[in-house]
DNA sequence: CCGATTTCCTGAACTCGTTCAAAAAAATGC
DNA sequence: GCATTTTTTTGAACGAGTTCAGGAAATCGG
C-alpha cells in the first residue's frame, strides 16, 4: 500500500459500465477468496480488463474495500429499517439493529479483520473515525438517529443529542469483538450483544436520573469535544483530506 | 505483508550479535524516517547484512514493529514506576502513568498509526487484544496492577480485580485518540486525559456505592467474560497461534 | 583435529500493489 | 465528416515484502 491516488470519476456510459464490472468482479472474488487471495491482477483478469484500467477506476485496493463497506451497509439498512417499524422501545430497537448488523457481516467474517486494519490508519481516507464527511459513516450514524428518534423513553435532551453517535461507537465496538470471535456460530458475540444492550438500557435510565445531571453533563461535554476533535468541521480543506497521503 | 514465517531463535553468540545489530539499526531508521520509508533492504544495507539474513532473524517487518513496541514499553516503565512511588491516590497515579505513556510515544507519532494497523488484524500474533500470552501485553497490564495495588481507596473487591484490565483498555483508547490527534503539541490528547481521568475517578466512586451493586455485578460479569473470550487460556494450542497465518 | 551437523548468511527470484507514458476509442465542436 | 479534445485502456516497469536453494561459517562429537 502506497499512495493511492484518487480515482477519476466516470464520465461516459462505457466507463460507468466498466467500473461496475470491475467492482462486481472484485466483490465476488473478495467474498469467495478473501482479501489476500484476491489480487488486483486477478480481479482485472477475471473482469477482462487490464491492470491499469482497474486502477483508473479504483485508486487502490482499499477503495474496493470501501465499496464493499458501502454495500454491506446498504444490506444492513434494508434489514434494519423494517425492524425499526416493528419495535418502538429503545432497547428492542437497539437489539434488533445490532443483531442484524452482525447477521449482515457474517458471510465476510474471515476477511473482516482487513476492514478494521485499513480503517485504523489515521491517514487513510477510509478511516471511519476521522473524516466525518465519509458518506458511509454519515449514513451509518443516521441509522442510529432514526433509532433514537420517535422513541418515547424519558431521556434528557443533552443525552439524546449525543446518543446516536454513542450508539454508533458502541456498534463499532461490537464489530471489533465479532472480528476476534471464533466461537461457533459467533455465539459469544450474540451473547455479548444481549448483555450489553440490557446494560446500556439500564445505564441510559441511570444517566437520565436528575441526580446524575452533573456527572452526565461532564461526560457529555467530553463526548462532544472528542467527537468534534476527531471529526473536524470538514469541507473547509478538501484538498488536504482528499489526497490519500501516507 | 504476506505470511511471515516465524523467525528462528538465535543459537550462537554470533547470531545474537547480528540480531541485535539488525534490530538497533531498524529501530533507529524507523525513528528517523518513519515506517514506509524504512525498507527491509535499507535496514539490511545499513546494518551491513544481506536482505535474507534480516528475514532469518525477523520473520517479517511486523516483527520489527513488535520489537519497537517492546522498547517503548520499557521506556514507559522506567518513567512510570517512580511516579507510582510519589503518588498514592488512584487518580494521581493514573494521571501520571497515562501522561507519561503519551510522553514516551510522542517521538513516534507519525508512524504510530501503523502500530495500530498491525495490531488490528486478529490473525496477527502481534495483536495485543488477542493472545494474552504476548509478553508486551502482560507487562503492560502488570503496570496497571501495580497502579491499583496499595491504593487505599474504598473499592469493592470485584471491581478492584478487574480494574487493571479496564484501565489498560482505557489507556489503549487514549492511544487511539492520540494517534488521530493532530493538534499542536498534542494539546487535545492531554486535555482528554485530564478530563477522562477525572471522570473515571468519579465513576469508580459511583460504582463503589453499595446501591450500585447490582449494575456493577452485571457489568463486571460481562467484562470478565469479554476478557476471557478474547484471550483464551493460551499455552494449550501453541502451534495454532504461533504461525502467523492469514 | 577432523568429519558431520547445525546455524548463519547470501543473492536471485517471485508476487503484488502501484505508476506512467502512450495508444486506442469515444465524445465534442464546427 | 473531420479535427480536436477528452476519456478509456493497455502493458511495461518499479519498489517493496517475502521466499528459497544453496554456500560459508561455526559448533560439536569423538
Amino acid at each position: 500500500m502506497k499512495s493511492a491516488k484518487k480515482p477519476t470519476a466516470t464520465k461516459t456510459p462505457k466507463g460507468e459500465q466498466t467500473k461496475a464490472l470491475i467492482l462486481n468482479t472484485a466483490l465476488e472474488m473478495l467474498h469467495e477468496r478473501g482479501y489476500e487471495n484476491t489480487t488486483m491482477r486477478a480481479i482485472a483478469g477475471k473482469a477482462g480488463v487490464s491492470l491499469g484500467n482497474a486502477y483508473h477506476y479504483f485508486g487502490s485496493k482499499d477503495h474496493l474495500i470501501q465499496a464493499f463497506y458501502h454495500r454491506t451497509h446498504e444490506d444492513h439498512l434494508r434489514a434494519a429499517l423494517p425492524a425499526l417499524q416493528k419495535e418502538s422501545s429503545l432497547k428492542a430497537r437497539l437489539l434488533s439493529v445490532i443483531r442484524l448488523k452482525i447477521d449482515t457481516l457474517e458471510p465476510y467474517h474471515e476477511f473482516a479483520g482487513v476492514l478494521f486494519q485499513t480503517a485504523a490508519d489515521p491517514h487513510s481516507p477510509l478511516n471511519p473515525f476521522a473524516h466525518a464527511a465519509a458518506p458511509v459513516r454519515r449514513d451509518s450514524i443516521k441509522l442510529f438517529e432514526d433509532l433514537v428518534a420517535e422513541t418515547k423513553a424519558r431521556i434528557p435532551d443533552d443525552l439524546r443529542a449525543e446518543l446516536p453517535y454513542l450508539l454508533w461507537l458502541y456498534h463499532m465496538g461490537i464489530i471489533l469483538f465479532w472480528i476476534h470471535d471464533s466461537s461457533r456460530k459467533r455465539a459469544r458475540t450474540y451473547r455479548l450483544i444481549d448483555q450489553t444492550v440490557d446494560l446500556l438500557d439500564k445505564l441510559i435510565s441511570l444517566a437520565s436520573n436528575p441526580l446524575m445531571r452533573p456527572v452526565r453533563k461532564k461526560a457529555l461535554r467530553l463526548v462532544v469535544e472528542l467527537r468534534e476533535d476527531l471529526t473536524p468541521a470538514s469541507s473547509v480543506e478538501e484538498k488536504e483530506t482528499e489526497e490519500g497521503e501516507r
